[in-house]
DNA sequence: CTGTTAGCGCCTTCAA
DNA sequence: TTGAAGGCGCTAACAG
């Protein structure tokens, strides 16, 4: 008697072919398709917590003390040979792991650093946090992220759970509604290091890491002027954020310095959340004298207009010149690609856990904060390139 | 005297305009722009580890014990409301934090999910974990995220680190190298329950949450048999993994009960690693015979193929009909329009973590597996619709 | 080179 | 309703 995974009908099952040498079966009541690996049939499984072995068990084992467990197993100096090899043995034996709880808790340090990410579906966080695990890792320490969802009261909480968690240093990217930095205070009078990354407030002492905004929106928008662009409009973001209005400000001065009009009409203010994009966009292009090009905070929103251009018959670059920021690998696979300032996001995720491995590993009672700034790169694709020129 | 951010040059330092309201510098030494903000210049933080308050700071500023504090804290039912007032009030007012390193050693549970995944880059993953936080927050868990890299060796470094952590459940999706799940009996040895999703080996006992992936890839070719592609290729995964097994087993079967040659030269092996997906596409079209559909195993699969086809001149839909699988936005973003199998990720997250908390609670001492199958939902768009048709 | 002892911060009996 | 005491697993002096 077949009974359906899902709804354990037993009659209305019919056979649906062999996968993996197995008969797959279908149930008809709640259209369901099914096999019945010999793991679901037979085997089980007691779930409840087993003993895990420690460094007590190991010292048992070998008639010695934990201590000497204990330094054998750091390969600390004063230790000799003999023991080191036997203790290493029976922990390999018993398949030992250490407890990370009860070490941080001893050395009051977790070997953990603590991330706030706004949002990891654009690719531009996740490649952050890469480069952070590529230096991390290696030193021993594993990253525990928090997404704040674009959402002040998450990353609050975000900030309380890692404090919990007694990390031991915070790399932190704002949300675009988050008005101060109160909430990482404590952080500071706990003496855990912070560095801030991509999105920072203005008035934070803390190291950051930065790429330089206001150059990399001058770029793009003097592109634009060179292409032939007359009409430049720009998505901009939220203006607690000092990455947003550093690309305001090089979008603002392009344009002075080329003698063209500022329009205040043209700068439209993007959220940074998913839905707030097509808004922007679609407010932009719905105005009777649209604009002939687009230099957007970001990829994703530059991504959005070129949607909704397409959708109302615009062509791009012909009629809107588009030029994004971050060059996420999706600019280069839309049609047309789109132009957009390479940000090196490996790098800042790099630059930023050394930062803080430099301050936890700084002993002077003085530390001075760094910002590190690093280049943008213009991508020239085709989104931005008039035909006429 | 001003002094280059990074190089620490004094003289060849310009004035690079005003930046919200402070002047801007570049250094032509170092080729670097920086501005000084007040912060960096005068204020200096001590960055020593201060001391976090306990339990026991609480206790002393109430002349009681610490058991009456943690009682209190945990809104104990056998405890005066006064002193559980009085608790609070001193705890809001030191600013207390719990010490889940403490916690998790005295309570043997680390209120925290180990999840392994292959890679964050691509949406896909990221969504799931998503979805599986939105489950395990609101729990009081929080979600500890490895990402193996499609790396065997990272995969079981992993493994060890989460272990290490204690973390007191398990998600996992394995790389396409994983030869066996040997690395994660530990695990059911020290009673802590796994649940594996999306990339399952077929040999494991364990719940699991999958969708139909040999319906989908079955809905998928038939699809573009339906479009008129008379010579369908597939680009198949790794056959360690059952998901890839399935969707291969589809493919064929497809072709199959529509009377279609099944070619094994049209079937092209993609080990996973992003490299490998312009490889494949690469090979599938420049054979002298070349196919006229391709199912790919996922959407960046099917994407990179576009891209080398679009390279070569190759039309698609018209000369080359595409469908993926797992509907990222990428997928709607790309031209044509990739038709695709869509997966609820965020519900394919949320169904693990349910079934992880399920066994986490299992009190008997005979669990049984479960695996959920979610359905797919085949999106079509202009990758796979041939005009003739 | 090794053992002893005393915590790290919290929870949980057991008594009162 | 509260306090005292012991333990979670590990580290770190301090003695030998």
């Amino acid at each position: 008697m077949i009974k359906c995974v899902k709804c354990s009908e037993v009659d209305a099952i019919a056979k649906a072919g062999i996968i993996r040498g197995k008969q797959r079966y279908y149930c008809a009541r709640c259209d369901y398709y099914f096999t019945l690996p010999a793991a679901e049939i037979s085997i089980a499984t007691n779930s409840s917590r087993k003993h895990q072995p420690t460094i007590v068990d190991i010292a048992r084992e070998l008639q010695i003390s934990k201590s000497t467990v204990s330094r054998a197993l750091h390969g600390h100096a004063d230790i000799n040979e003999e023991t080191r090899k036997a203790v290493l043995d029976v922990a390999k034996k018993l398949d030992y792991q250490p407890n990370l709880l009860a070490y941080g808790l001893a050395k009051s340090k977790s070997l953990t650093i603590g991330i706030i990410v706004p949002e990891f579906i654009n690719s531009f966080f996740p490649y952050v946090i890469i480069g952070a695990q590529e230096i991390a890792n290696p030193a021993g320490y594993h990253v525990l992220i928090c997404q704040s969802n674009e959402s002040y009261q998450t990353e609050i909480d975000n900030t309380n759970v890692l404090m919990s968690s007694r990390v031991d240093g915070i790399l932190a990217s704002l949300t675009g509604k988050t008005p101060n930095v109160d909430h990482f205070k404590k952080f500071e009078r706990a003496g855990i290091p912070i560095v801030y990354f991509n999105r920072v407030t203005t008035d934070v002492c803390a190291s950051k890491v930065i790429v330089d905004d206001y150059d990399g929106a001058y770029q793009g928008v003097t592109h634009l002027i060179q292409n032939g662009c007359k009409r430049i409009a720009h998505i901009a973001g939220p203006q607690n954020l000092q990455i947003c209005r550093d690309r305001l400000q090089g979008y603002k001065d392009a344009l002075l310095h080329h003698d063209m009009e500022l329009n205040e009409s043209l700068i439209i203010y993007h959220d940074l959340n998913p839905e707030s994009a097509l808004h922007c966009a679609q407010h932009l292009l719905d105005v009777p004298d649209r604009p002939d090009g687009l230099f957007a905070l970001n990829d994703p929103a530059a991504i959005a207009t070129m949607q909704v251009a397409k959708e109302k018959g615009i062509r791009i670059p012909d009629e809107l010149a588009v030029v994004g920021f971050s060059n996420e690998p999706t600019s280069a696979l839309v049609e047309p690609g789109l132009t957009t300032l390479a940000q090196p996001m490996a790098e800042i995720g790099k630059t930023a856990v050394n930062l803080l491995f430099k301050q936890m590993n700084d002993t002077s009672d003085c530390f001075i904060p760094e910002t590190k700034i690093l280049k943008t790169t213009l991508i020239v694709r085709k989104s931005s390139l008039k035909r006429q020129f």
